[in-house]
DNA sequence: CACTGTGAAATTTGATCATATTCTGGGGCC
DNA sequence: GGCCCCAGAATATGATCAAATTTCACAGTG
């Protein structure tokens, strides 16, 4: 997921290996994450198989797995759409989010070695420049990155992937707040958690992980009450 | 989820009432859930469609979809086959489980009617036969049926998908475990569960679900420890 | 003379595509 | 306003291509 932006012919060498289903995937995933899908918005196959220049069978399987990770909705006929979210979705995002991702944070606090967290601090920099010049797709992937690198020092692949789907749920709203306050009005807790990290101390980096999760979601539930 | 207990077996022909990629799916969930494929086994397209008789797309789809469960693992070069528990994923079992089971068990003491609970003791009551008689399927699937009707009352529809993915994850380990031990050693729970359900008593329901819950895996840790 | 290791061929399996079929939804007609 | 027909999209099938594993044969060595 590196290769974040580029377009979606995949014409280049050597990573092109890759099974179709599988590149379709990865780009429609981070399509939704990164909000270039609106919530509600009518999601056809012919329409994928046009726009990303792919077969109808990799374009199929694709939206299965992301209809399977809560991305997608199946409408009963047979229609698929980018899902809203309503506030009791984000109730049980929030119950989920503070609980799991704070336990890979104090996971991760253990396991974390000072480069990993150099690595994040750089993320972080990244970070604050998308803010600052109001790059919210960038504000997008690089917050995303940041969340996800530090899970994959946590060593808990379960716990990872319900954290990832969480995020595959809430991405296309967070996209819309973002769109609509733009990225000054996002404090960033990102630097108590990496103070928590030098220090090895998990507690504390779950402490701060639950306020960021708190104020990610605050977002959501505002964008929501101001969309609606 | 609100199928009635249809049978698996649509044995050819007649039943093109659902996607067939959609009774594809269920069906092979169901031999995941209940321990009709055992961890480590391949699954490979060409033989569920001579098993299950239906064509290729429809499985191919269902499989992406459980991949995406964690049903199944993707092994590298295009292998398939049901995962293998490690005590690691144990550890992130119990604590995913027990926070988010809990939490549903809680929502649902407060919304369940008296209706409800005498359908969860109607299971429950089926379960013990399952139990006595040493119908190990019988027992999984009662078990399952249990939880799941348990938290379609909680009204929380994400957490109740999380947790439906963890049961895929450990329900081959946990047919193993059955088939090596039998039901008898497992003590009931459940009462405790209906008893707070009664009372109406969401803390008391969260405590006899965290016992349950880990009563559960620890007869997947068991299982482990003996089988390797 | 038997055993083993290496190489290629063959079979099995997965991935993709083109196409037929069915179902949903809408517009026109009565 | 209701019913029927048509268009379009999704579902499902089979064929075809590519890749990987397995098997088998041969040769070299103990």
């Amino acid at each position: 997921m590196t290769e974040t932006s580029s377009s979606v012919q995949d014409a280049g060498e050597g990573a092109a290996k890759r099974p179709a289903h599988e590149a379709v995937y990865q780009q429609l995933r981070a399509q939704i994450l990164f909000g270039e899908l609106a919530p509600g918005q009518a999601v056809t196959i012919q329409g994928l198989t046009a726009a990303l220049d792919a077969g109808m069978t990799p374009v199929r399987e694709a939206i299965r797995r992301l209809i399977s990770d809560g991305a997608l909705v199946f409408q009963g006929n047979r229609r698929v759409s980018v899902p809203l979210i309503t506030p009791a979705d984000v109730n049980e995002l929030i119950f989920a989010r503070k609980t799991i991702e704070c336990e890979l944070a104090r996971l991760a606090t253990v396991d974390i070695s000072d480069d990993d967290i150099a690595e994040l601090e750089r993320i972080d920099t990244d970070l604050d420049r998308a803010i600052s010049t109001g790059d919210v797709p960038g504000y997008l992937a690089q917050n995303y990155s940041f969340h996800t690198t530090l899970y994959g020092h946590a060593g808990a692949p379960i716990l990872t992937d319900l954290a990832d789907r969480l995020w595959l749920r809430f991405g296309p709203s967070l996209r819309v707040v973002c769109g609509r306050f733009g990225t000054q009005s996002f404090p960033d807790r990102h630097k108590d958690i990496l103070e928590a990290l030098r220090r090895r101390d998990p507690e504390l980096a779950a402490l701060a992980m639950e306020r960021d999760v708190c104020q990610g979601m605050e977002q959501v539930s505002m964008g929501l009450a101001e969309g609606n």
